[in-house]
DNA sequence: CTTGACTCCGACGCGACGTCGGAGTTTTGA
DNA sequence: TCAAAACTCCGACGTCGCGTCGGAGTCAAG
């Protein structure tokens, strides 16, 4: 048998003979007057049982010993066993993201509970903010850590959808702010963003105190990103929620 | 930000920080003065806008189109989708095949439905001749291609159990055949052993020929595995077989 | 005697990092 | 204040199981 004929047999392809070959696994058979291979059948059943067992995900390096200790065999299918269970089950979990992906129709890189916290694209955000947007969101997605994007989008799912409607032109406001915007405009956004954030600054009041670290980040984040304008804004409807929140404290 | 809290942040290693740097996936951030990486809360956004999309399959050489056209990604989720799928059914089917194996208690190196056609342990089967069975029903195995072994197996299952019971001593007496055999005890076991057969061979005209390249192959590992003697009888009781099956080719 | 199919070998490529070694830097504690 | 500990840098090779390429040689057929 000559190498593609030995490969063919086996399901195999050539470079896949000189492999095994180089790392030891099959013995180099006699060569024909001009170098070619020859090889018989008991080749054949040597890459039989290496191929059948590296189906079963035994590593190359493991076959030595494997081929010629059945014994030790057993502890490494268990091993194995639980490797393809652990790869399942990770690939189940992947397949699940992307299906929840493709049901909230959010992008790629941020968790998918998330989506409802996004501006509508209609709503004429401007690209940059939309930007910003995205980006904190990414970074709260991550920070709350495993699960706490479904617990903070359960706090906007179980909220009456009244009140998100009435935050929405809040926020769009909020993202054209710039230096030529009147005063009072200003103004009266702190005042009504205040307010229509107030349930909800109540229900957040319930849940645990946010890691100061996380803070900290979305904070910087928003000093990179918002203009001026923003941040100030921004600052102060944070400071009369918590004041409002825990009028003790001086 | 330092690489290390970076890292830890986003749940990586430092080497993929740089990975990521080398590859142009991640821009380098700004260095102190002994050289050392100052990240900071964007690089941790991009980072994590990484990871996201890895965690789902994304290969790194795409990313740098996903990450600024979610457009583009729609197709490369179903894509994903599907690889992860066909992967998931690859390792269940290795885990049925494992289990299948540690339920039959057959070595790992050859299909599990075979495992009926084995010598028995307690046989005294010589070490050399457990290895030729071994091998050629490694051989069997595979050149019977997709669903063989079952059928074969169901051809001996389906038989008597006393039949093979009857079998079995026939099997042993071959296999410690040698030149020093006394003559008639050749002759008695190719008389028990080809009535013995009879039966399965009667079973097994009723399927399709099997191919002359499988029966080419399997000869070669008889004759060079097996002493003469065995070799000799092995075709006596094979052509008487034969003859009684078809009493009308000359 | 050419043509085409096949084989040989060496060497690099892939994907996503892990690991090592040696040199420099920053932080910490005595 | 100064040394030890902890951290960072970079380059380069290793992992795993082969795929792919290039150039040279070999074999069977026309």
């Amino acid at each position: 048998m000559l190498s593609s004929e030995l490969a063919e047999l086996a399901g195999v392809t050539v470079r896949t003979l000189r492999h095994y070959h180089q790392i030891g696994l099959l013995p180099e058979p006699p060569r024909s007057i001009g170098g070619y291979r020859r090889y018989d059948v008991s080749d054949l059943v040597r890459l039989l049982r290496i191929t059948r067992s590296t189906a079963l995900g035994v590593p190359l390096s493991a076959l030595p010993a494997v081929l010629d200790d059945p014994a030790a065999v057993e502890e490494l299918l268990d091993e194995l066993d639980r490797q393809a269970a652990a790869e399942i089950e990770r690939l189940n979990a992947r397949r699940a993201d992307i299906a929840a992906l493709r049901s909230s129709g959010s992008p790629p890189d941020l968790p998918p509970e998330l989506s409802v916290l996004r501006s509508a694209p209609e709503a004429g955000v401007p690209e940059e903010m939309a930007r910003y947007e995205h980006e904190q969101l990414v970074l709260i997605g991550h920070l709350l850590g495993e699960g706490g994007p479904a617990e903070l989008a359960a706090l906007f799912e179980g909220a009456d959808r009244e009140m998100i409607e009435r935050l929405e032109p809040l926020t769009a406001r909020f993202y054209v702010l710039g230096p030529d915007t009147p005063e009072d405009e200003v103004a009266s956004l702190i005042d009504d963003w205040t307010t229509g954030l107030a349930p909800l600054s109540e229900r957040l009041a319930g849940t645990p105190e946010p890691d100061p670290k996380a803070s900290a980040l979305l904070d910087e984040l928003n000093e990179q990103t918002l203009t001026p304008v923003q941040h100030r804004v921004l600052r102060r409807v944070l400071r009369r929620l918590e004041h409002e929140q825990r009028p003790a404290e001086p």
